[in-house]
DNA sequence: GTTGAAAGTCGTGCCCA
DNA sequence: TGGGCACGACTTTCAAC
């Protein structure tokens, strides 16, 4: 899909604050609300726009202790089926295959350290994960829920 | 701050759509708007919502490489030098103290691989980095904007 | 792309239980 | 706390330009 700046400057609108209105949004990209909306549904429709959240502070919520994990998997593991198990686990805030020595790395979120245990022991309990090695957050320096291009 | 469920829910509303009305809200936890309303007030006040932002897809906006990187430091350094130095870097969407080897974790998201490149290369230049050992993203399998409890 | 108008919905402050 | 009400603002869909 194609994307002008005046897209990209809605977008930034909208993860600095997708509460904003169509009219608010429109003031600062120089449109009019009606014309904000349609691209906007466009974007959405396009799926470069996928949704709208909040963002929570974690602890807040009790999610206190977070770990990043590497995934050693058996010879014919496939992405698809990392994605799969991975999925299955609401502590898994994050999960991608990279290069290197492991086959992918898992990022978990859970409310304690066995909280934390026992998520990891389901993750090893998969057939084809042959081993991992985890690393514990011990503090959040930067956590972007998203960031995109220059702003107004 | 004091959360109790009907917090949560509505919590757990903003985090699948943030932009959903508070009488939407209303009706699935059986509160008025006006109650939502104050509730989402006192919780964003509390800093328990932290803001609503857009959930964009990375690739459509042109961010299609990303990298783990970790930081190995001199021996004084301080998180909140680290903390500083990695905000300046719009590259940079995430980035953590950790245990283990490494001293620190940084995602980061560039166009391609160039950028990375360059993006890491003013990583490196910060005085307190004696060294660095990236991994390259291969494939996004998960990546949750946030996970919140059960939700309605 | 714009404006302007329509009807319906929503946000929000105020008051009462 | 909670709900109800009222007013103004916003959304959304038209039409016509």
């Amino acid at each position: 899909m194609q994307i002008d700046d005046v897209d990209q400057r809605i977008i930034a609108s909208l993860v600095a604050d997708a509460r904003a209105s169509y009219a608010e949004i429109g003031a600062r990209v120089s449109l009019s609300a009606p014309a904000v909306k349609r691209r906007v549904d466009r974007l959405r429709a396009a799926g470069v726009i996928r949704g709208f959240t909040a963002v929570i502070d974690p602890a807040a919520v009790g999610w206190t202790t977070e770990a990043f994990v590497e995934l050693f998997c058996a010879g014919r593991t496939t992405p698809a089926q990392i994605a799969v198990a991975v999925r299955r686990l609401p502590e898994v805030v994050g999960a991608y295959t990279v290069s290197g020595e492991a086959d992918a790395l898992v990022h978990l979120r859970a409310a304690d350290i066995a909280h934390l245990e026992d998520a990891l022991e389901r993750l090893r309990a998969q057939p084809f994960v042959t081993s991992t090695r985890s690393t514990i957050v011990l503090s959040r320096l930067v956590d972007s829920p998203t960031v995109v291009a220059a702003p107004t």
